[in-house]
This record gives structure tokens, C-alpha cells and sequence, in this order.
RNA sequence: GGGCAGUUACCAGAGUGGCCAAAUGGGGCGGACUGUAAAUCCGCUGUCUUUCGACUUCGGUGGUUCGAAUCCACCACUGCCCA
């Protein structure tokens, strides 16, 4: 294998927003070994994560040993970086459920083949903390950090000021993921750190840790943290968070996430999440720019990022279901077969009683029934503005009555919320 | 322990006895335009309701008043300053 240089690569990515001098020099030297930190908030990562995983993914393709860590410690504590009030704390039971479900991700998109020189290893900082009492931590670890260091932190300063104040606890933090550091330093021979730029002030902690305390020197990058162009959040949709679990996310909102990329965001999120060599993306983005119409960088942006979650079968699904709701908008809906309906997958499904849309059902009362709507205000509301449809078709009145003249294939309503959340309705009995 | 400031809808933040379901901004949702984009414009955004309207909300609990987010008392929480 051909030696890729880590930080060349994610440099041209856009992906190394700080890192500490010398760290590249360490990648050229020797097989590093380097960790990101999971924080288990949930039993299933989200896109969020995903850079993360990647992070990982580029050491391991460069040659060097990546490590998953994830928080069982850390999680009990809570991360202040730039959150402006103190989180949950998470009981023990959602705690390991948690870590199951992540532990359980991160094997599909990592190389954790045991015969692999640099295969990659799982690790919760909750094995080397639970033997730790509070005493040795304060004698043995926070005897090295100086207070009027931690609190220089951008991330602490921004809480002192600010109007909730931060518990010891979360003050804490910095110096429980210093030692993660630290002690994978000493123990596992991990030289690198890699995370979000919010991490920044933590992982100097614990690079200072392993200084102070090992005498050694570690090294570490964080990536920028990822913002919308219009400033808005990354990886909300319409219905929520962005879930790397096909249970939570399915591959159909998944692939239609990217595909919903604006121009400035896929230009920049083609390179942090696909693996497309720079010659390629250069090749799209011109491509792009001659006909911004054809959206030729989100579709591929989709794709990619669909395989490496959900796999070949799964993006192919998603593209299935596509070009079922979107590709014949132009064609009248029957052309759809009844097969093509009940293949489309990832997109909500309810039943209703046949026999009530023999007298015919009024709009409202229909969509409510079904749950599509949780209210007859909501639904009228949303109908009065025009975004509501049936087949394809705009619904105007909000009185009007739902026939079984309506059906597709006479079993089947295809209805639409807004025009991106599609429902289909399958009468019964 | 002492002094001061605060607690309003998803968030920020006005409102200081009736005109308050509560300004404004952001966010969210929907529509038009487009390319399932961005920008722009329009509508909705406490709950229920076809309309009228009904009901619940302004940290909590009591009180004053015909009437309280607004006044009073106590409690809780938060921030700042002093010890």
C-alpha cells in the first residue's frame, strides 16, 4: 500500500482546522496510533459522528492505528464546550444501552480485523476510571494542571461569563479527558488526539498532561466544526436528527439528507465526507458549475455517503424510492404500480378502514385518523396554506371529502405533507 | 451569612393592574419562485375548535382586587458583589 500523508490529505479536505506542530512529522515517523472520543448521548451515532468515523477512517487508510474511545466515564460528567447550560446527566442503564449501540456502529465502518497491523480497537474510558478514587484523581492528575490553566480555556471563560455559571463537575471535564490522554499514552502508546474544533481545549489538556506528567510529547488536530452556509445547524432535517441507524434514519432519509445539500454546503461536504480523490472532486465541482441545475455534486455527495453508511443495497433503495416520489412528478401518479408503492421504502405507512371511504371521508378527519396530522386545527391550518396533497395532487378545501374513487390499485392513498414528507396510506377490511 | 439583580412561549427578549395568548427578533413549519438548492417574498407558530368561541400559560404557593404576567407575602432556583 502506497503511503498516503494523513495531513496532506485532510488538509486539501478542509478538515484540519488546528493542530499542534510536529504532528505531521510524527505520522511520516512511525505508525501512530490516534483516538477520537464518542460521547454516548445516544444508542445510535448521528451524521454528527460521522466526522469522527471518517477522522478514523483517513488514519487507518494512512497506516496508522485508530482507536474509538468511547465515553462511559465522560458521559456521567457531561462536556461544557460551548454549551451554554449543564447537560443530563445519563443514568447507568441508558448509559450502556448506549454504548452497545455505538460499539455496535463504529464495527461496520472501521477495519477491526485482528490480523491487521493497525486494526482498529475499541476503548471505554469507564475501565480506567472506575478503579480510580477521588482522592488519587485530584493528588495524581490535578496536581499537574494549574486551575488558572483550565480556566483560561475559551470554553470555560465563556461560562463564567455567562448567565448559568458551570458546576464543578463540568469544570471537571477537561481534566477526566486529559487523562484519557494520558493514560492511552501510557498505556497503549497513542500519540494522537483528533476531534472537533470544540475539543480543542480539552485535548491540549490532556497533550499537557501527558508532557507534565509522562515526560513524552503527544499531538493532535481538530477538525472544523461543521455549520450549514446559512449558518444554521448541521444534520436537522424536517423530522429531526440525522441517525446513522437505518432504524432511526432510513436510507431513504438518509440519501435525501445530502441530497438537500445547498450548493455552498455540498461543495465543502463532498470533501469531508466522501473519500473521492481530489482530482475527482475537482472534476464535479466543475461540472457542477456548468449546470448547477443537474445538482451533479449532491447526487454524488448522496451517493457516497449512502454507500459508506448504509451499503450498496441500501443506497440502491434509496435511490429506488427517489425517483418514485420525485423523478415521474411529472407523470400522473397511477403510473406507479402497486409494487412500485409498496416497495417505496422510509416512508411513513398507516392503515385505514376501507368501509369508511365508501360513504366518503373528509379530508381533515382522514389525515388526523391516520396520525399524519396530531390535530384537526393543524391539519385544517396546513391545508388552508396549500401543503397538503393527495396523489399528487394539492388539496384546496379543507371539507372535502375523500372517496374510494381516490384509490390507487383501489387500496392505496399517497399523501403528502409539505412537499418533502410523503405518507401512504393502506385501507384495510 | 449580608447586599443587589433576575426567573415570561422552542430560544433570546419586551410587557409593570383591564386594550395580553402576551410586542419584536431568531428558530421551526408551510406556500410562491426555483434545481427536492440559496436568496427573496407571503402565511402559520399555547391547546381544542368549521365560525363564534372555550380552555390552559408568564418560577412555585397563597393573598389584595370586580379584574393580576403586572401589586403584596412567603418559598424555590439562578447570576453578580461583599463576608
Amino acid at each position: 500500500m502506497e503511503k498516503i500523508n494523513l495531513i496532506k490529505e485532510l488538509s486539501w479536505r478542509g478538515m484540519i482546522q488546528d493542530i499542534i506542530p510536529g504532528t505531521e512529522e510524527q505520522l511520516n515517523k512511525e505508525m501512530t496510533i490516534g483516538y477520537v472520543g464518542f460521547d454516548p448521548t445516544a444508542d445510535s451515532l448521528h451524521i454528527g459522528s460521522l466526522i469522527p468515523i471518517i477522522l478514523l477512517k483517513h488514519l487507518q487508510r494512512a497506516g496508522h492505528k485508530p482507536l474509538a474511545l468511547i465515553g462511559g466515564a465522560t458521559g456521567r460528567v457531561g462536556d461544557p464546550s460551548f454549551k451554554s447550560e449543564e447537560r443530563n446527566m445519563l443514568d447507568e442503564a441508558t448509559l450502556a444501552t448506549n454504548l452497545a449501540g455505538i460499539r455496535k456502529q463504529l464495527e461496520q465502518y472501521l477495519d477491526f480485523n485482528p490480523s491487521l497491523f493497525n486494526s482498529a480497537e475499541i476503548v471505554n474510558n469507564y475501565d480506567w476510571f472506575k478503579g480510580i478514587s477521588f482522592l488519587d484523581f485530584i493528588r495524581d492528575v490535578g496536581k499537574h494542571i494549574t486551575v488558572n490553566y483550565m480556566m483560561s480555556k475559551d470554553s470555560v471563560k465563556k461560562r463564567l461569563e455567562g448567565q448559568s455559571g458551570m458546576s464543578f463537575t463540568e469544570f471537571s471535564y477537561q481534566l477526566i479527558q486529559g487523562y484519557d490522554f494520558y493514560w492511552l499514552y501510557k498505556e497503549k502508546n497513542c500519540k494522537l488526539q483528533m476531534g472537533g474544533s470544540d475539543q480543542w481545549g480539552n485535548i491540549v489538556t490532556g497533550t499537557e498532561l501527558v508532557r507534565r506528567k509522562a515526560g513524552g510529547s503527544a499531538f493532535a488536530l481538530t477538525c472544523p466544526l461543521l455549520k450549514k452556509a446559512d449558518g444554521g445547524k448541521f444534520g436537522k432535517t424536517e423530522t429531526g436528527n440525522v441517525w446513522l441507524d437505518p432504524q432511526r434514519t432510513s436510507p431513504y432519509q438518509f440519501y435525501q439528507f445530502w441530497l438537500n445539500a445547498s450548493d455552498n454546503d455540498a461543495s465543502g461536504w463532498i470533501k469531508i465526507f466522501t473519500f473521492l480523490p481530489e482530482q475527482e472532486i475537482q472534476h464535479l465541482l466543475e461540472q457542477h458549475r456548468a449546470q448547477e441545475s443537474q445538482r451533479i455534486l449532491q447526487k454524488k455527495l448522496a451517493e457516497e455517503v449512502t454507500r459508506f453508511v448504509h451499503g450498496e443495497e441500501g443506497l440502491q433503495q434509496a435511490i429506488a424510492t427517489t425517483q418514485q416520489l420525485f423523478g415521474k412528478s411529472d407523470k400522473p401518479v397511477n403510473e406507479l404500480s402497486e409494487n412500485d408503492l409498496r416497495s417505496i421504502e422510509g416512508i411513513m405507512h398507516c392503515t385505514f378502514p376501507a368501509s369508511l371511504l365508501q360513504e366518503g371521508v373528509d379530508i381533515i378527519s382522514l389525515v388526523v385518523d391516520t396520525g399524519i396530522f396530531p390535530s384537526r386545527g393543524e391539519a385544517r391550518k396546513m391545508i388552508q396554506n396549500g401543503g397538503v396533497s393527495i396523489n399528487r395532487n394539492k388539496i384546496q378545501d379543507p371539507q372535502q371529502l375523500i372517496l374510494s374513487t381516490s384509490l390507487l390499485h383501489d387500496k392505496f392513498l399517497l399523501v403528502q405533507k409539505g412537499k418533502k414528507q410523503f405518507f401512504l396510506i393502506e385501507v384495510q377490511g
